[in-house]
DNA sequence: GTTATAAGTGTAAATAGAACACTAACAATA
DNA sequence: TATTGTTAGTGTTCTATTTACACTTATAAC
C-alpha cells in the first residue's frame, strides 16, 4: 500500500493521547517515561502514548497505548487537559488529549512492552528532558493530581488494597512536599469515615507493627469535603 | 474544487470546538444555543462551535467559532474536556474539545452573527432538545462551574465592573441553587480581600441604595481558598 | 407621613484546624 | 533477659472558621 490512502474534504489534524503514569517509589513521585525509537526527538524520553484509532475512544485508546507500551493496565486513568498548539509537532498538527494515571507502588512491576520500548521510571523533580511540550503536561498533571489529593479520595490509587495509616501519610506528603501532623493527619483521615482497620496488622522490622486499613469502597475515587 | 484534497496514510478524526457560555438573565442560569442549519439535527439546536483550523490553537478557535456565530468576544474561556466517543457524530469520526465561557449580564446584546446564525439564551434548567452529546457538555460545564465558584474568584465574571454586594451573592445562589445567609456571605466575602467599595451608590428603586464594589484585580480568574 | 422594599449590620455557639510530646510494641543484640 | 533502636499510636488546648439568627436604615412612591 503505497498511497496516501485517507483523503478528507478539508485538513485534519492527527490526534493523539499521551499518559502521565504516576507511582510512588523509594519515597519519591515518579512518572513512567519511553524512550523514542522514531524521530522526531529519536532516542528522546517522552510520555508513553499513540494516535488514536478512528473507531476507538479516547480513553480507551489511552488504556491500549500504556498497555502496549508499558505492559500496565487496569489502573485509575483520568483525563487531563487537551494540547494542541499548531507547533507542538514537527512532523504535521497533532492534538493530544493527556490523560493521567496512577498505580500502586506494589504494582510496578514493567513487564517490557509487547514492542519492546524501553520504559523507565523517573522522579518528576528529577526529569530528563522531554519529547514535545511533554513536560508541561507533566507538570499539569501533578497540579492536578497534587489538588485532588485535598478534595477526593484519590489517594488510595496509589496504595495496595490493605495499608497503613503511616503510608497513606506518606502519599499525601510525598505529592504535596511537606511535612504533615501525625496525629492530626490521622484524626482528618479517620473522621471522613473512607477507611477502617482490618484487624490485621504488619510486622515490618524491629518495632511496634502497624494496623491495616482498608477502604471502604475499594476502587472508587469520590469527591469529599 | 471538486476533489478530496487533504489525505493521509493514516486515518485522522475531525476536532471541533464546542462553547458552553453562560450568562446570567432574568435571575437565572442561562446558555447560548444555535440554530442547526444543515443536517444532522437540522433545524435543532446545539452549541456553538465548529472545525478547529491546521494553523489555529484550539482555544483560538472556540474565540473565534463564538465570535462568528454569536458576536461576542473577549469573554472569559477556559478548556473544559474533550468528547470522543466514536459514534457522537453520525457524520464522521469527530472528536471536540468543549470550552466553557462566561459574559456579564450586561454585554449579553448577540449582535446576530455574520453568517445570520439564530442565536438564542435558554434557561439552564429547561433546555430544548440538543444536538449530539451537547447536552452531556452543557452538565459538565456546570458541574465545573459550580465547582469553581468555591476556590476561585470566577464569579466576577458574571458581573459588570461595579456591582452589588446583593448582586454579587445572586451569582452564587443561582449557580448554586440554594438560598445563602446575607450577612455571612457578605462576611466572607470581604474577608477574602478579593474586592472593595468604589464609594459610589447605586439607587435601584424605593429602597436604600446599595454601595458599588470592584474587584481589586479585575478580568483575572484566580484560585482562592 | 405612611408604606413597601432592598441594603446593611453583630454576636454567640459550634465546628474544624493547628500546635504540640510522650508511651507502646516489636526485633535485634549485648 | 535487659537494653537499644525504631516505628506505631494516642489527647488536649488554643485558634480560626463557619453557622445560625433579626432588626435598623435609606430611599421612592403614594
Amino acid at each position: 500500500m503505497n498511497t496516501k490512502q485517507y483523503c478528507y474534504w478539508h485538513p485534519h489534524p492527527a490526534v493523539t493521547t499521551d499518559i502521565v503514569l504516576f507511582t510512588l517509589r523509594e519515597e519519591k513521585l515518579q512518572l513512567l517515561l519511553i524512550r523514542r525509537r522514531n524521530p522526531p526527538f529519536q532516542g528522546g524520553w517522552a510520555l508513553p502514548g499513540g494516535f488514536v484509532d478512528l473507531d476507538e475512544d479516547i480513553a480507551d485508546c489511552a488504556k491500549r497505548e500504556l498497555e502496549e507500551e508499558t505492559g500496565v493496565k487496569n489502573v485509575y486513568l483520568e483525563q487531563l487537559y487537551t494540547f494542541g498548539k499548531p507547533q507542538r509537532d514537527p512532523r504535521e498538527r497533532v492534538i493530544s488529549v493527556a490523560y493521567y494515571a496512577l498505580i500502586p507502588s506494589d504494582r510496578i512491576t514493567l513487564k517490557p512492552a509487547s514492542d519492546a520500548t524501553e520504559a523507565a521510571w523517573f522522579a518528576f523533580d528529577e526529569l530528563p528532558e522531554l519529547a514535545f511540550d511533554h513536560r508541561e503536561i507533566a507538570e499539569k498533571a501533578h497540579e492536578r493530581l497534587a489538588a485532588k489529593l485535598d478534595y477526593s479520595t484519590i489517594a488510595f490509587q496509589f496504595l495496595p488494597k490493605q495499608f497503613t495509616l503511616s503510608e497513606l501519610q506518606n502519599v499525601y506528603e510525598t505529592i504535596r512536599a511537606e511535612a504533615l501532623d501525625k496525629r492530626n493527619f490521622r484524626k482528618w483521615i479517620l473522621a471522613r469515615n473512607l477507611i477502617e482497620a482490618t484487624g490485621l496488622e504488619r510486622r515490618n522490622g524491629s518495632h511496634r507493627p502497624a494496623q491495616l486499613f482498608h477502604t471502604k469502597r475499594p476502587g472508587r475515587v469520590e469527591i469529599i469535603r
